[in-house]
DNA sequence: TGCCTTTTTGCAACACTCTTGCATTTGTTA
DNA sequence: TAACAAATGCAAGAGTGTTGCAAAAAGGCA
């Protein structure tokens, strides 16, 4: 986890928002996971655990918590955030069969197709970047 | 474009499919443009020539024209595949205001940050890589 | 050309994801 | 406790994408 909890409660705190039941539901499922959750897998995750949150109710959360850097979303799921990792770049790899998306950390000085497959036994297909910023249109006339 | 209409077309045929007008329209609209179209705006510019084709058709043929890498997709939106490019590598600037995405073709001996600065005035909030295909578990149990 | 077959299309219905407004509940502070 | 602010559930709705089915269009062939 990216910060203690005590530390992720102050952010809440300094901000007005608050530390619910619901926020460390989500935090305690998303905390320990390998890979991303989508919202709906959050809330079956919760129900098992007693706690039912509506889906806007999580959604709701999940914004705030990206807004804090604790996790953050790919593709319509969501993980925390790794603490050594650089906060506003995520690799993962995507299986095209059944969705799941692992996450990445690379070595650039080697092949990164022969890398997927020793390392993760993953076919490549084919590659996505996608850089995200504003655009000169856009801070022009901001 | 990458190919001609008449390549196309013998595509189409070798697989029984048929080079319908609204196939035609769809291909004008993306052939000689810069950025990528979503259905909506695909279907749009469609009803300006006075074609009006309905949006289950138009994904339809998307999901052809992709199968023949005539075209691609990336976050919901499609362009054609340009000549030179790699087939499986895309990459794009994706606005967070306005959600234009423009497409990129990288040099990866000079700082990534400054060519989108100075090139593009393109200021940079984070990077998303995904590399799709199938993974261990996926290929093992094919 | 006219007939037959296959593909394509439009339409309607639906699933899924995500957002929003509003009334109610819950938490915080004085 | 009282008063206020934030969080939540619920319902409704927008947007995107899929599917089944009947009608229309296109291609092949006599």
């Amino acid at each position: 986890m990216r910060e203690t909890l005590n530390q992720i409660t102050q952010d809440f705190n300094s901000r007005g928002w608050r530390m619910t039941t619901g926020v460390k539901g989500i935090l305690k499922i998303l905390k320990d996971a390998r890979h991303l959750f989508s919202v709906h897998e959050i809330k079956n995750k919760m129900l098992f655990t007693g706690n039912n949150l509506d889906s806007s109710t999580i959604y709701r959360i999940l914004e705030k918590l990206e807004q804090l850097k604790v996790i953050h979303e790919f593709d319509g799921r969501w993980k925390m955030c790794a603490n050594q990792e650089n906060k506003d770049e995520h690799h993962f790899l995507i299986c095209e069969k059944c969705g799941q998306a692992d996450e990445l950390f690379l070595d650039y000085k080697n092949s990164i197709s022969d890398q997927l497959a020793k390392e993760k036994n993953f076919l490549l297909k084919h590659v996505h970047l996608g850089f995200y910023g504003t655009c000169a249109n856009c801070h022009r006339k901001k």
